[in-house]
DNA sequence: ATGACGATTTACT
DNA sequence: GTAAATCGTCATA
């Protein structure tokens, strides 16, 4: 893919709603050691809101070591550890140090699927069909390798293992840009049922923590 | 120093 | 459907 279809700086500093709904079809990259690279088209997202929202580990102006990254400039990652077991790759988008973010919650695969089902194998059992390979935000981030030391990358840096790209066909035919209630944050109160979560309907490899055909995904 | 919990996944009944 | 796995982070003391 041509350079000029990576994402720049004022293509992330556009607000979390705004982002998680663009980057839908556009291209996750991850450029390993070896120089291998995988990649993944998006398919489903969450806008983390800033202070005001009740899910966000930046609630309340929350400011801490593990969540600096949100303060930082828009094209950070944002890569937390959770469960004891799990990472979570996050896309920071704000101006002026607002603590606002997008999780990434699946990918399509495209390139190095291979790869991508070594690494799932190699802390799990057997490997996976191609649709659940990255379809939920900790399957992505193991198919990719993308852990804690990836947290505060610059994703718009040129020798950044991570960054992003749009795609040349950012919605297919037969998908339909849809968005609905977050997954797992049920002690978020009120906020727990905004439509801050975003996915192509339609499109196989998104996460299905629900049951199919009631506002979730698939 | 301690205890509760988590933006999840997997296996099992 | 329910439960286990597993440990860093955060709030409280």
């Amino acid at each position: 893919m041509p350079d000029h279809y990576r994402l720049k700086r004022p293509d992330f500093a556009i607000g979390p709603v705004a982002l998680a709904r663009g980057l839908l079809g556009c291209t996750l990259v991850r450029v390993l050691d070896t120089g291998e690279r995988l990649a993944g088209r998006i398919v489903e997202t969450e806008a983390y809101v800033g202070a005001r929202d009740r899910a966000s580990h930046s609630f309340g102006g929350r400011r801490t070591e593990r969540n600096e990254a949100m303060y930082a400039e828009p094209g950070t990652a944002y890569v937390y550890f959770t469960y004891g077991m799990h990472f979570c790759f996050n896309v920071v988008c704000g101006r002026a140090g607002q603590p606002v973010a997008v999780l990434l919650r699946a990918l399509e695969p495209l390139e190095g699927l291979s790869r991508m089902r070594q690494h799932r194998a190699a802390s799990g059992g057997a490997t996976p069909p191609d649709h659940l390979l990255c379809s939920g935000p900790a399957r992505l981030t193991q198919a990719l390798d993308v852990t804690r030391r990836h947290n505060l990358l610059d994703l718009t840096d040129r020798a950044s293992p991570l960054l992003l790209e749009r795609g040349p066909q950012r919605i297919r035919p037969g998908e339909r840009p849809s968005r609905g209630p977050r997954i797992g944050i049920d002690s978020a109160g009120d906020w727990a049922a905004k439509p801050l979560r975003f996915w192509l309907a339609g499109n196989p490899h998104t996460s299905r923590p629900g049951r199919v055909g009631r506002g979730g995904p698939g």
